[in-house]
DNA sequence: TTTATTTACTAAATCGATTTAGCTAAAATA
DNA sequence: TATTTTAGCTAAATCGATTTAGTAAATAAA
């Protein structure tokens, strides 16, 4: 049983496979095919189970109907859901997905691309990597569109979707104030990333704004790879003894380093909120069951898989249209829990 | 700035596209090409930053080198991890992975194999929803390998990897019997599902060879769409009063049962492990940092994931080869934490 | 009746690689 | 010197679709 093809279908019924193409691509009336001949080429192609392949018409036609997604880790599931909205508004449009992790290293990414590139994928979707910009900077001279999300590089004019990270962090970071925390430490990652950087420059504006001196100490950047260790030890950096803590709050820049620092504060019986309060970037499903539930920056992760796609097929349809490159800065969602206290 | 073809390259350098492609596939000494030629086509593809047509190569060679994924949902942690492994080992071994999540969906998963059957993939990995037997075993009839993961179906043969979820449910039971817990229940999602039957199978032989009976109002089966109300529900049939708690433990089947379960019963006041003691499958991130840790039953995902990749490798580069069918049942992990008591 | 138009279809080129079969000139052998 | 072998390369077919440019026969118009 191997698979049928437009030439076999032709063959079988003795017309050309011109004509069996032109039938079904539902274009039989265009091209005058008699009705009669036209259902016997449908009921064949049942009968025979024909399958497209799809291979062939993207070589012919230079369109594969698929996307390529380059995100840091599928595992993570900020990442996760993300990565499912996409896959379903590719599918609403008849697109697959190929997914691929960088784990935010700019060579996999890199080697990412090009296979992407060498598989002809009609548009990329990219969480890109620090360092990566060279990469992308290449893409930008191709003809495939793509779309950044979550960051972009401030000095390369492309398509993407952010969210306003300094405003979030900001109000979070208001929110710890206003709830009369006072030594508020910000744990995050590299910021050579911008919505990392973001992150902690809302964070350090909502201080001052508040007549608060910001405390370099209170400012853990984790490297990217960071391990429980890495996360337990700027922990007890920022707490000390139990009876002089030196923070009395915590805003995490991601749900990653979040969930292993509750883990760690709770290793080290501190009570959340009493001891220390907590808010964290990302709205992770376990931040919903802590011992105390944490309250969170959660982004529009249906949004930006929505437009990402939506984005992508503008520019497949319309390789000229305007605006040129379509950028948005989305707004987040503050969600109030109890791990800062009331 | 548009792709250069091998024949551009043919051109550029006044050779066949044979030679080029000879060159490019590094056998050019096996077609005795001088090493002067040898370095100028290698050179001017560089240069040109040639990237080949993998559709094109697909066409011709009929191999794609592309993967395909079925799941039920990559935004859920347990699949999204596993997805990462598989993505992992398929990257290794130079192949790509297209991500399909079916929601459990039968019609979904046969709209998406008959997708990943146009595109050509070489091979499908395929966590088979219920009621998707006749999609599988038109599957076996063609020639692409595929392999069944989590569950597979007894009156099939099929490659399949699954873990032995009759001893790990057993195992799970016992444990809380142990621990003296005497109304144990156990909250399961479709048992159509052979994973999920055995779940419940191993539940019950565990307690019957401890002389406890089954009591059916103590195993709740949700629909699979499971919302929080449904769980709400099943949890509070099972709870009643607070004073005369109907069960003391429970077994959730899947962690997004135990997630909604855990919010529940923090939601109705109960204590774990003080009131009622849990056990879940799979090691949801958030199963460590809860109000008491899960105690869980972990599945080797790494090795399901490779061991998955591993076989489609193998069957397509020896369709033939024996045994006929690859077919393992992992041993599964427990997880001892706070949330059963000690 | 002749020409123009319409109907219903087909041949062949094409996309970009791989691969088989074969060709020419030089070198080796008889 | 004649023949075989080898080195070094190329033409053309092929994969399975799409699409352009056409053709033959039937019908309509002149």
């Amino acid at each position: 049983m191997k698979k049928a093809s437009l030439n076999d279908i032709a063959i079988h019924l003795g017309v050309s496979k011109t004509l069996v193409s032109f039938v079904l691509n539902g274009r039989g009336k265009e091209f005058r095919i008699s009705d009669d001949i036209c259902q016997k080429v449908m009921d064949a192609a049942k009968e025979m189970n024909y399958q497209p392949n799809r291979i062939a018409q993207g070589l012919r036609t230079g369109k594969t109907n698929t996307i390529g997604l380059i995100i840091a880790d599928i595992a993570n599931p900020f990442f996760g859901k993300l990565g499912r909205e996409i896959e379903k508004e590719a599918a609403l449009n008849g697109y697959s997905v190929i997914f691929c992790s960088s784990d935010e290293n700019p060579e996999k990414s890199k080697q990412q691309i090009a296979m992407l590139q060498q598989s002809q994928v009609d548009g990329y979707i990219i969480s890109p990597p620090m360092n990566s910009e060279p990469q992308i900077r290449a893409l930008s001279k191709g003809r495939t569109p793509f779309v950044l999300i979550d960051r972009y590089f401030a000095d390369i004019e492309t398509n993407y979707i952010v969210v306003d990270n300094f405003d979030a962090a900001y109000k979070a970071t208001t929110h710890l104030l206003k709830l009369g925390r006072k030594k508020i430490a910000n744990i995050t990652v590299n910021l050579d990333l911008v919505n990392m950087k973001a992150r902690t420059e809302g964070y350090k504006k909502a201080l001052t704004d508040n007549g608060i001196l910001v405390d370099k100490n209170l400012i853990k950047v984790l490297p990217f790879s960071h391990e429980s260790m890495d996360i337990s030890l700027a922990i007890t950096e920022l707490v000390g003894h139990k009876e002089d803590l030196k923070a009395d709050a915590i805003l995490f820049s991601t749900s990653k380093l979040g969930l292993n620092g509750i883990e760690c504060i709770s290793a080290l019986g501190l009570k959340i909120p009493d001891d220390i309060a907590i808010v964290s970037f990302d709205n992770a499903d376990a931040y919903k069951i802590c011992v105390s539930p944490v309250t969170v920056v959660a982004q529009p992760l249906q949004e930006i898989g929505k437009k990402a796609v939506n984005i992508i097929l503008d520019k497949i349809n319309s390789p000229n249209g305007t605006p040129k490159f379509q950028q948005y800065t989305l707004k987040t969602e503050f969600i109030i829990r109890k791990s800062c206290g009331y």
